[in-house]
DNA sequence: GTCTATAAGGAGATAGAC
DNA sequence: GTCTATCTCCTTATAGAC
C-alpha cells in the first residue's frame, strides 16, 4: 500500500533521476513506468506529454538560479568579497550535484526549443532584472572609483560563470583525478574554486 | 552522371553538414539518404552503422585540435605573447564554424561512450603529451623566473578553454545580440576575445 | 554499386475495460 | 486511478533482386 502513495510525486521522483542520469532523449516514458512500478499509460495519465513531465521535473532545478544574484551581494562587504561571494555560491549550488551541470547544459543549452521557453520563464522576468541591475551598479561604480579596470558586468558575470561550469562539465570525466576517490574530486574542486577567484580577481585589478 | 560521381563523399558531406546542425540523435540515415539523393540503404553498404559514419565525419574535426599546442607556440615571442597566441589560436578555429562547439560539447562530453573513444583515440598519444609537456615547461619557468604567479599549467589551460569555449556555447543563442546581425557577432566575438587576453594575461600576473 | 522491400524493434500517446 | 491492449510512427539494419 506504501508503494502505491503518492504515485504522482514517485514519478516525479524516478524521472529527476533518470533525466539527470541519462538524459531526456536516453529515458523512456516506459523506462520510468518501470523503475516506478507502475504501467507506461500512467505517465500520461498524470502528466500528459513527456515534455511536460520534463517541465515538471526541471522548473524546480533552475528556479534556484533565478535570484542567483541577490543573495550572495551582501551590501555589507566589499565588492571584491561580493565576488568571490558569488564565486562560492554557484559552486555551493553545482557542488550539491555533480549531474545538474551537464544536464542543464545538455537540455537548455543545445536545446533550441527549450531554452527559448527557458529564456521566456526565467530571462524576462523582473527578479532577475533587478538583481542583474544591482549588481551592473556596483560594477560601474567600482571602475568609477578606480578600484577595478573598465568591464562590463555581463562580461564580469560570463567570465564567472564560464569558468564554473566548465569546471563541473569536466569533472564528471575524471579530467582531475584517474580515479573516482571522492576526496580527491573534493580537493580537485576545491582548489579549482580558489584559483578561479584568483584569477577572476586579479584579472579585474586596475 | 556528376551528382552520382563520388556518393560516398557526398554522404560524408551531407551528414557532416546534418550532425553538425542537429546533433548524432537528431539526424535519421534515411534523412542523410534523402539528402543525398539516393536511398538509406546506401548510407550503410559505405558506412555499416551510423556510428561508424559519425566517426568518420568527426575524426578530421577532431584532430586539428590534437596538435593544439604546437602552434601557437613559437618560442620567438615572449610568454605573455605566446598565451595570446593560445586564445587567438583556438578563436579562430572555433570561430571558423560556430556550429563546431556546440556539436563538440554535445556529442563529445556529453556522451559517456564517446568520451572514452575520444580520450583513448586522441589524448593518449604522444604528439599531444610533448606539445603539453612543451607548455608545462614554459609555465614552470615563467614562475621560477618571477614573471607572472603560480599556477599550474594544466589549470591555466582549462582557465583559457573553459572561457572560449562558452563564448562559442553561448554566441549562437543571441545572448550577445537580440537580433542575428553578423558584424554585430563579429564585433561581440572580438570583444570577447580582447576581454579574455586581458583576463587571462592581467590574473596570471605575479 | 544501387535499388526495393522488409525485418525487428522502440518510441509516445490513446481507448476503453475495470 | 490503474490497468491492458493497441495505434501510429520512426528508427537502424539487412536480404536479395538487378
Amino acid at each position: 500500500m506504501e508503494r502505491n502513495q503518492n504515485i504522482e510525486k514517485r514519478i516525479l521522483w524516478v524521472a529527476e533521476r533518470l533525466f539527470l542520469e541519462k538524459g531526456f532523449n536516453g529515458t523512456s516514458t516506459t523506462e520510468i513506468a518501470k523503475t516506478v512500478g507502475c504501467n507506461q499509460a500512467l505517465i500520461h495519465y498524470y502528466f500528459r506529454t513527456k515534455e511536460k513531465l520534463f517541465w515538471d521535473v526541471f522548473a524546480p532545478k533552475v528556479e534556484q538560479f533565478v535570484e542567483y544574484l541577490d543573495a550572495p551581494l551582501d551590501e555589507s562587504l566589499d565588492f571584491i568579497e561580493r565576488i568571490k561571494n558569488v564565486i562560492d555560491f554557484y559552486f555551493g549550488i553545482l557542488e550539491l550535484d555533480e549531474r545538474l551541470t551537464p544536464f542543464i547544459v545538455n537540455e537548455l543549452l543545445m536545446n533550441p526549443g527549450r531554452w527559448d521557453k527557458f529564456r521566456d520563464r526565467y530571462l524576462r522576468n523582473e527578479s532577475r532584472s533587478s538583481a542583474f541591475d544591482r549588481f551592473e551598479s556596483m560594477v560601474e561604480e567600482e571602475i568609477s572609483a578606480g578600484r577595478i579596470r573598465s568591464i562590463r558586468a555581463i562580461d564580469l558575470l560570463m567570465n564567472i560563470m564560464s569558468l564554473i561550469i566548465s569546471v563541473f562539465i569536466v569533472a564528471p570525466k575524471g579530467f582531475a583525478n584517474g580515479e573516482c576517490d571522492s576526496n580527491l574530486r573534493k580537493d580537485y574542486l576545491d582548489k579549482r574554486r580558489e584559483d578561479i577567484k584568483l584569477l577572476i580577481v586579479n584579472g579585474i585589478r586596475e
